[in-house]
DNA sequence: AATTTCACACCTAGGTGTGAAATT
DNA sequence: AATTTCACACCTAGGTGTGAAATT
């Protein structure tokens, strides 16, 4: 048989050694998944970072949307970034596997550099334009990180569906943060132009020898920021399948009134136009070290097609996804709704189109059930099964909705805030600095576990971030109901529609 | 008869890329 | 000269109440 895999430049998951490395739980857990659902996601195997699972969590963790991001791959994926926020297109959207089903956990993403410089989009190509900035920028405490609004929730959650980071948003300016505090952990700070790699984090909320976290990058989910798109193709990509930019559509749709005549040149002229610049930038890149910047990502077998309706509809179902995803509510809607009449214990604000939509989706989904011989993803299967153990919870536990947010004490510290002592922090920014003025992607293993998990990620160092916190506790801390107000009003604005008030 | 469900039109909030203007 | 900001038209997402139909 022929090698099927896709070779990954600067990959070392493939590399033995290198995944010896990893910890325990990830020995126990393969990286790769022998499943026909794998070779679909070619190039974008998970890469952990850390993975620290000492009750033997055995976590995996997939890219849902591989292919649409592949598309951007191809064209160097462009970011915008704006002062006020802008939402990522791709967006990462994850299958989660493996977590303890009771066990709270949050997730987040954070940014990593992957390019050490400064880019530039010149003749048709990105090239290194000087030595890039430090990131995260040394002692910034805020915009570091984008928490999952559903954050806390239990394990079950966490994998009864897929996780999408659909409202992250990406600011160049970190002064926003200071007018706006509740601003953090709804946007990630980046420097324009430069390029960053996409790290998801999942970590255990809780303060014992066992808490599990992990960190995990998909390789081929770097993007550039940029404050306007340089890559005319890339530009086509995103008005082609990001539903918002339908307006600037000017053909293919057939909805909606021609528009806006953008002077933009076809695709055909641009591709012509392309064509002749990478014929000039051979030559020139002769002599330029480009680090890779040019050099495809990925070699990847399939050449790629022409966009399809089929992959238009791809994206398109991810709001029937979505209705999906809370279509436990349904089940919980009637006896929530008439206990909030009669009884008025809570005061009830609900979507009641998300939930027809949930409920509408639900019946379809039974109704394929109950026909003999139809074939059904497997995916559809198991959503079947927990949206019947969720259907029995909630027949029985229903009168009152979950709030996840209130069942477990937060940190008393954020936790990107380095849990070290001030003098502490101060020698290891220098050391960080010193070492380390940028990262590699290519040296995750190195770069992580030597000093980057230490620094950021407080389960990776439990023993320290211990004795700290015991330390802090003997003083009063203001932060503990910030930081769980933060993420609590996070929870209210998820797309469940479902929101309860205490009612006087 | 009372309650719940449903489809529907309407509305608000806010996510898009654009090209000109402003900034660096 | 390169990059960033801004107002803009156009769009999606989804919250809202309504009246009729369905259910209990």
């Amino acid at each position: 048989m022929k090698k099927t895999n896709t070779t990954v430049k600067g990959s070392c998951a493939s590399d033995p050694a290198a995944a010896a490395e990893l910890t325990t739980a990830a020995e126990v857990t393969p990286l790769v998944k022998s499943t026909s659902r794998t070779q679909v996601q070619q190039g974008f195997q998970p890469r952990y970072l850390a993975n620290v699972a000492p009750s033997g969590e055995q976590v995996e963790i997939s890219l849902s949307n591989s292919s649409t991001w592949r598309k951007f791959s191809r064209q160097n994926t462009e970011m915008i970034v704006t002062k006020v926020g802008r939402r990522m297109f791709p967006t990462l959207s994850l299958d989660i596997q493996g977590l303890d089903p009771a066990k709270k956990y949050e997730v987040y993403v954070t940014l990593m550099l992957a390019d050490r410089h400064t880019l530039k989009y010149q003749r048709g190509v990105w090239l290194p334009n000087g030595q890039g900035e430090v990131y995260p920028p040394p002692g910034c405490t805020v915009g570091l990180a984008y928490v999952h609004p559903d954050s806390p929730a239990p394990g079950k959650h966490w994998t009864r569906q897929e996780v999408a980071f659909m409202r992250l948003k990406l600011t160049n300016k970190l002064d926003c943060f200071a007018s706006e505090p509740a601003r953090n952990g709804t946007m990630i700070f980046a420097y324009s132009m430069h390029k960053y790699l996409p790290v998801v984090h999942i970590r255990e909320l809780a303060k014992n020898a066992t808490a599990f976290y992990t960190a995990v990058t998909f390789p081929g989910t770097e993007f550039i920021t940029v404050t306007a798109y340089q890559n005319p193709e890339l530009t086509d990509l995103k008005i082609q399948f990001n539903p918002y930019a339908k307006g600037i559509r000017n053909q293919g749709d057939r909805s909606g009134p021609l528009l806006i005549d953008s002077f933009r040149p076809t695709v055909q002229a641009l591709q012509h136009q392309h064509q002749q610049q990478q014929q000039q930038q051979q030559q020139q890149q002769l002599h330029v070290k480009t680090e890779g910047l040019n050099a495809p990502k990925f070699q990847v077998e399939q050449q790629p097609s022409e966009v399809s309706p089929a992959q238009a509809v791809e994206f398109g179902s991810y709001p029937s996804q979505t209705d999906l995803s809370y279509g436990r509510w349904s089940n919980a809607e009637s006896v929530a709704t008439s206990a909030s009449h009669r009884h008025r214990p809570y005061s009830i604000t609900s979507s009641s189109s998300t939930l027809t939509t949930a409920s509408n989706a639900a019946k379809s989904l039974v109704a394929s059930l109950a026909q003999p011989g139809q074939e059904l993803p497997a995916q559809m299967h198991s959503q079947a099964r927990s949206w019947g153990a969720d259907a029995t919870e909630h027949d029985e536990v229903s009168q009152q909705p979950e709030d996840f947010s209130q069942q477990f004490a937060y940190n008393p510290y954020p936790w990107y805030l380095p849990s070290v002592s001030h003098q502490q922090q101060l020698e290891q920014q220098q050391q960080h600095e010193q070492q380390y003025p940028y990262y590699y992607y290519q040296q995750y293993q190195q770069a992580y576990q030597q000093h980057s998990a230490q620094f950021y990620y407080p389960n990776y160092c439990f023993q320290q971030q211990q004795q700290q916190t015991t330390q802090e506790r003997e003083t009063p801390q203001p932060q503990v109901l910030q930081c769980s107000t933060l993420l609590h009003n996070a929870t209210d604005s998820s797309p469940s529609g479902l929101s309860f008030e205490q009612a006087e």
